[in-house]
DNA sequence: CTGAAAGCGCTTACAG
DNA sequence: CTGAAAGCGCTTACAG
């Protein structure tokens, strides 16, 4: 079948040690050597076998990323940030998804199976209780990725200050009665956006009423997805509390709710402004405010402390947070100059 | 570092052979043997070793997709209906990305590599030149997803027939002057579209003016983005042609074209209709009417072909074309019950 | 600068 | 039902 070692060796003339040497990049060959043997390999479209080769080396290289949900945007981008980064390397992505809580601990027990990957990108994972256990005990890298535990490398947004931009921005705009379209509050993302929001809201003396708060009815995505933010607002208004201004913990639950407004005849920003977290590339399209953040970059960063940490394991451990921007647009602005 | 067969095989006392035997459920082993085996391995947490496995065997149980873009929904929906179906196998995913065309010879060349990847899925790509030699020449299993190439396996939405549905639509709601919102003509399912289309409304005596065909002016992915169908909307309107309906190659163009009606103050669907194509989770939200495309069906069935043509390397090549299906929002129609 | 040899951790005929 | 042995295709001290 496949061309080996063994074929270029013998063409060559030479031992397959040399053969090998060639293809690491020793340079202890001579340089006629290491041409002809270069010469036989691309003749004969020799490629290193990559089992072989691992097997040998006690190492791969290939990194494998756990992730919820590929069709959620943010997860898309920060995959893209990563591959992006990774293509400069000869580094292949294993891509594992775990759309429940549950089937984590499954996913991280393939991805750090014996011989398969380098180092391993868990994706807004709660890491407690067997799976802190099972990642504690492993001796391969872990670069935690929208999430976070004191003992390994993470790399996040800072998404409790999101939610404190998002108050106080809708404080600077005169906001008398704010709400919050909440996902699932067992994602720790979303809490954080709340806690930030809610904190600033009470330091300002409009402290936020638990009836303002609307929790997604529907588990999709951890909560965040169009329906869900759709339900609440209209929830909200259906309540009779007289909301005029709603953080949504994320784009697509703003999206859902400006449908909402839109099928409600409530008018956006003068009736109700908006304010969502993410910026995601229809945002724009929608004139959705936001709060943006660094996926591509994440992506890239992760990777790199992957990197790091491959080098020195024992190195101390690092949390990488990246503070989300405000994007103003038209559902808080009447006039937006793009 | 890890356990391996011969710390099982010695605490068991018996030999490797039979260790390997009982993990590969070979029926040659006694009960007995088999319990004490299996016994002490979960005691020492014993993992076969990836690459001496697939060395040994002289196969992986890893997949390579190559895909253009994971940002891009479709990509990704697919690729889960995918990683749903191979969840229910030991396979895992290797995801390479290839953004322009000249980058996919490269992806391809990787996940081609020699005990990398059991099967390759590539995603769009057209099949010719270099690429096609070097996916002839190898004798992995490779399928083609969203594209076509005689001597391969394919799945693909009927895309022609989608721009057929579309065509039939706005004649048989009174259109006069439609226009076409085209992604990047080189983009097989885009110009398929677009054909379909346009042979219809030929067919019903009302030609398609070139006019009416605005061409995406920006080249990220592929012509599909939002920036693409804004600007091309825009164009249209201060075309000053007569303009009535439009068809969009997809969602995320129309997203843009909305945008670009309400910026212009066009009502929509009174004085102009839009439909576009994929049906994203978003287009519900913004009453897109659209084509919808079976993308996680689309998945599942990529990797039981793959698995085909792995038990049957010589089995007759297989097409599969999904029909898209009309859901009718309110782009087009002024009611709509969902 | 180069080669012979051991080893990476499995699988799989071949005997028994 | 079980074991000894060869082999998968590399890498890497160890000699020279």
């Amino acid at each position: 079948m496949g061309v080996t070692i063994y074929d270029i060796a013998e063409q060559s003339g030479v031992s397959i040690a040399t053969v090998s040497r060639v293809f690491n990049d020793n340079p202890r060959v001579s340089e006629v050597t290491r041409a002809t043997v270069l010469e036989v390999a691309a003749r004969l479209g020799y490629q290193p076998h990559v089992s072989a080769r691992s097997l040998a080396r006690r190492q791969t290289e290939t990194v494998s990323a756990i992730v919820p949900m590929l069709t959620n945007y943010f997860y898309a981008e920060v995959l893209k940030g990563l591959q992006d980064r990774m293509n400069q390397t000869t580094f292949d992505l294993l891509v594992y998804s775990a759309p429940t809580l549950d089937e984590i601990e499954g996913q991280v027990e393939k991805a750090l199976h014996r011989g398969r990957s380098a180092g391993v990108l868990l994706f807004s994972a709660p890491v407690e209780g067997e799976l802190e256990k099972r990642l504690e005990a492993s001796d391969l890298p872990v670069v935690l990725v929208d999430c976070y535990h004191a003992n390994f490398d993470s790399i996040s947004t800072d998404n409790r200050r999101g939610g404190e931009i998002a108050a106080d921005y809708f404080l600077s705009r005169g906001a008398k009665a704010p709400a919050v379209l909440m996902a699932n509050p067992h994602s720790v993302p979303a809490s954080d956006r709340l806690d930030g929001f809610r904190s600033r809201m009470t330091a300002a003396g409009h402290p936020l009423p638990d009836s303002h708060i609307q929790v997604s009815s529907t588990d999709y995505h951890d909560g965040f997805n169009e329906e869900a933010g759709f339900q609440g607002m209209m929830a909200l208004l259906e309540s009779g509390c007289q909301t005029d201004a709603v953080f949504a913990t994320s784009d697509v639950q703003a999206i859902g709710a400006l449908e909402a407004l839109r099928r409600s005849g409530v008018s956006v920003p003068d009736e109700m402004q908006v304010v969502g977290f993410d910026d995601l590339p229809i945002a724009r399209y929608v004139g959705l405010t936001t709060l943006r953040q660094s996926m591509h970059e994440m992506g890239s960063r992760a990777f790199e402390l992957l990197l790091d940490r491959m080098t020195k394991p024992a190195g101390a451990v690092t949390h990488t947070v990246f503070a989300p921007t405000l994007i103003k647009r038209q559902t808080t602005l009447e006039e937006v100059s793009e």
